[in-house]
DNA sequence: TATTGTTATACTCTATAACTATA
DNA sequence: TATAGTTATAGAGTATAACAATA
């Protein structure tokens, strides 16, 4: 009748998504490294593919990192030579980014590994399965009004 | 007829359970940081809690963390005092790692806040659900080999 | 030599906050 | 003053590699 007072590790469902996630991950960034880019400079790589010409700012808040996150980030990107900074003309304060015509080759081939990354852990689990696991995840995001672009 | 080329980041059940885990994890982190422990010490600490006196390098093989990770990890919480380092006297190479008494006493306080994380979260799935997708993950850690503990 | 634990270095991401330039 | 972007600092995690002590 008494339920034991010390739980586990692996008793949370908590657990074995980090546990996954964490490995899933890993293999993802390792597939990017021959790139030359890491995660989270995918995420930014591929909001750019689909609305060119974001502020830094506007970024921050989609992605939920700091603006000094950002920051760092784009500076690392320019050094690579796969997004340009603008500058506004109406309002000096505010940049846009916009992807160069090497970072727009890229996002393809970027999307491809991650197709095979996701294929590789998540492929012998049949669509009934994947779209259960995924609807609870969209679910849970509702939920708790999550922000953040995970680029972990 | 043809795919979409570049898929996005929410294509891939990767990203959700990335999206889902960070924010997991980052309030679990959040709820521990009251009792002053990250979620890497958490974890060593109710490995402790379960196997005392294991070596360093015993849990650097269970975590899958590297010896220099768990020097760092054990440093924090030897001055902490919530685990003992003690020299074996056959090996004088070897250490035992042990939970002091105010160590142990505080793992399941942790535990608690553990079982409230996950209730928070997935607490609105059926226990159907709930199981199924831990079932999903216990067949990938299997069918990967996954060795590491995850603690982030 | 091989192994244990420690230390140093470097990199990524996180968070806070001070700073500049502009409005 | 408020805002956009930058920079500095600090912490936690990762990884590699060199190191001392011990076997």
């Amino acid at each position: 009748m008494a339920k034991p007072q010390t739980s586990g590790l692996e008793t949370h469902l908590g657990y074995w998504l980090r546990y996954v996630s964490n490995h899933v991950s890993h293999a993802f960034a390792r597939k990017l490294e021959a790139r030359g880019v890491t995660v989270a400079e995918w995420a930014l790589l591929r909001a750019l593919f689909d609305h060119d010409a974001l502020a830094p700012s506007e970024i921050a808040g989609n992605m939920g990192m700091t603006r000094g996150a950002i920051s760092k980030l784009t500076d690392r990107l320019e050094a690579k030579a796969l997004i340009l900074r603008t500058q506004s003309r109406d309002d000096k304060r505010w940049q846009t980014l916009a992807l160069t015509a090497s970072g727009r080759a890229l996002v393809p081939k970027l999307a491809a590994l991650a197709d095979r990354n996701d294929e590789e852990f998540f492929g012998h689990l049949t669509a009934t399965e994947r779209q259960a696991i995924a609807e609870a995840m969209r679910t849970i995001v509702r939920r708790h009004g999550f922000k953040n672009i995970p680029t972990e």
